[in-house]
DNA sequence: AACGATTGTGGGAACGTTCCCATTTCAGTC
DNA sequence: GACTGAAATGGGAACGTTCCCACAATCGTT
């Protein structure tokens, strides 16, 4: 048997075709092992607990020296899974995003699974495209990053039969893999206080956001808690950009008493918020404390390094995964909630 | 042919399955049409020019009447193509990257492919693992925009016979898609120039990257055409992150004499100066002029804009994707190279 | 009217894998 | 050594497409 050495047309170089007509394929290895392609098939079968027969190290062995790889299609084809999931992003340009989806990937890696994204620009209905260009492509689920309070397509997703998890941002009952942004709120909020601020500014990002939503609450509760009643000027909506942030600072620069120290919703809001500070002439934290939100590699690195709250996406990340993968999920466990952690640096001080 | 109205089994509420037994095939088209599915299968071919037959009209109907969607896995498998082309990049959290990703993914969105996205962390040998993961998924091309100085991957890759193209960084060698780094850098520097800089120094980047050796050689061609002898002290070697452009910077600010401009291989460099100059003390652009490089969406949203070099991601995308796509380039013809334009913003400003 | 050239059609064999099912092999027991 | 049940094996039919080929229909030309 060990004369037939492969019908693979093997290049000068020993390299091996990757594609087209040479290809060395599970019929090349079943020969080459001097078993049938279907024991072939069955040892090298990764979801099988791994045997070491002698036939099945035959086989790997044989494997090996041909270089085979398996024809994902082909396998996808009869399996009727692709192994991958979809992910769905406003923009990987949001560096929170793109940390997300780094972990997702490495996530999805572990799990023996392989990830691909879309964006949506945050555009309202484009998640609906995005998916569907995905499901086309035959994911066998997907990772949502867009949420949005009181829209549907979730529960259209769920009516499609398409298995979904939603992360960062949850609609309150499909899975969702998440993190405390209450928790995270409240401590941001509680850092503050115990600086001794009272006047405290929020750029409360936007209702549509259960993240955004969360943080708020823990605001409201770690003020309520501090018996400071929040004077209703000190709250203002925002979305999550830059822009955003300095636009809302300005307001808040602009009350009489103002603010002594601003939370916000997420670390570019914050960079904004800074923008709108130094342009004023306020210094951080001299004049002005600020805490931001997620801890992007950036803020460590500002001239003054921003106080945040850190996030452990790579937690978030493994949840998700494990929730898709999770065929018969308990009614009561469908909701994973990952602990943030107020990270002190330069950008908060006493009044 | 009509009382035939699919077997697809079709749900209570018109919807129809995406997986399993009750999928709508490409059979049940052409029989809903009254065709055969060869018939069916070529009018359904997006790659042949549209036809308005009455055949072609009938099966395009009875495709949307029994939302038909075509199976990848099975149409990969056949084609021996996926029509999904594999992207490596350091990591997507740079937002240079990140950016390019978004425009590559809608330059191939525009020519019918599906972009799928590794990242390396910037470790030397980690493309190869990157690499191998993707076209074991079956891409039918790489784009890769982790090139190093005398790496020797590329031509690997060509021994192997994978089409791949180089983006943002060439090698000289393999088809490429790259902006005018020379250019860039010359313009940067020519415009300190023109506002009076002499002393001007230069945050470099790393010497194994073709876009940051190109525009150091634009600085370079700028001061000799000024007559300004370049002392070499003014050239400080980096990476192309953060705190790299905090410890060059802080390098540059320590020479007697001082320089009173510099300018950073990209906008992470030009952050991490802004860093250092103002822990130092130093005002932009009052005591130092600061110019970047990439123009990323947070340098116009600092407290001081950044002057930069902005580099149209999009062209460069479109750029890569068709040369990926086209089969037979022409020998002198696989280095596609997109115009930078200067972005003067607030950090500029005479000495 | 006859001819070749062009266009459109359907049958059926691939593509490379997985998985059902029938068969063989083997270890263990009486 | 015959008998059982379990475990390992191979044959072959899927999976849903595309594409080759043979044939039919249509066209324009002489």
């Amino acid at each position: 048997m060990a004369g037939r050495t492969g019908r693979a047309l093997r290049r000068g170089d020993g390299r091996v075709q990757r594609k087209g007509p040479g290809r060395v394929t599970l019929h090349d290895v079943a020969a080459e092992a001097g078993v049938s392609k279907s024991t072939a098939s069955r040892v090298l079968d990764e979801r099988m607990p791994r045997s070491d027969s002698d036939t099945a190290l035959r086989v790997r062995q044989a494997a090996a020296a041909l270089g085979y790889v398996r024809d994902a299609s082909a396998a996808s084809l009869r399996r009727g899974r692709t192994m991958t999931v979809g992910v769905i992003v406003p923009r990987l340009t949001d560096t929170v995003m793109a940390m997300l989806y780094e972990e997702l990937a490495l996530a999805a890696s572990r799990a023996g699974m392989f990830v691909v994204v879309a964006t949506t620009g945050d555009t309202p209905q484009a998640d609906r495209a995005a998916a569907e260009r995905l499901l086309n492509r035959g994911v066998d689920g997907l990772i949502l990053a867009t949420a949005r309070e009181g829209d549907e397509f979730p529960s259209m997703l769920e009516d499609e039969g398409v298995k979904f998890v939603l992360a960062l941002r949850t609609d309150g009952e499909s899975p969702s893999s998440v993190a405390d942004d209450r928790l995270g709120g409240y401590l941001a909020t509680r850092h503050l206080l115990d600086l001794g601020h009272r006047r405290i500014g929020l750029i409360a990002g936007p209702a549509y956001a259960s993240s955004a939503r969360g943080r708020v609450e823990g605001y409201r509760q770690a003020m309520e808690e501090a018996d400071t009643p929040v004077d209703p000027d000190w709250v203002v909506e925002s979305s999550f950009g830059i822009e955003s942030g300095t636009e809302a600072a300005g307001r808040l620069i602009g009350l009489h008493p103002r603010p002594t120290a601003i939370f916000a919703v997420n670390d570019n809001t914050a960079i904004g918020a800074l923008s709108a500070l130094t342009r004023s002439g306020l210094s951080v934290p001299g004049d002005m404390s600020l805490v931001g939100y997620n801890d992007i590699p950036i803020v460590s690195h500002l001239p003054t390094p921003l106080t945040t709250v850190h996030i452990p996406f790579d937690r978030i990340a493994d949840a998700a995964i494990n929730l898709l993968g999770d065929d018969f999920p308990e009614e009561d466990d469908l909701m994973r909630v990952a602990m943030p952690t107020l990270i002190p640096r330069r950008s908060t001080a006493g009044p």
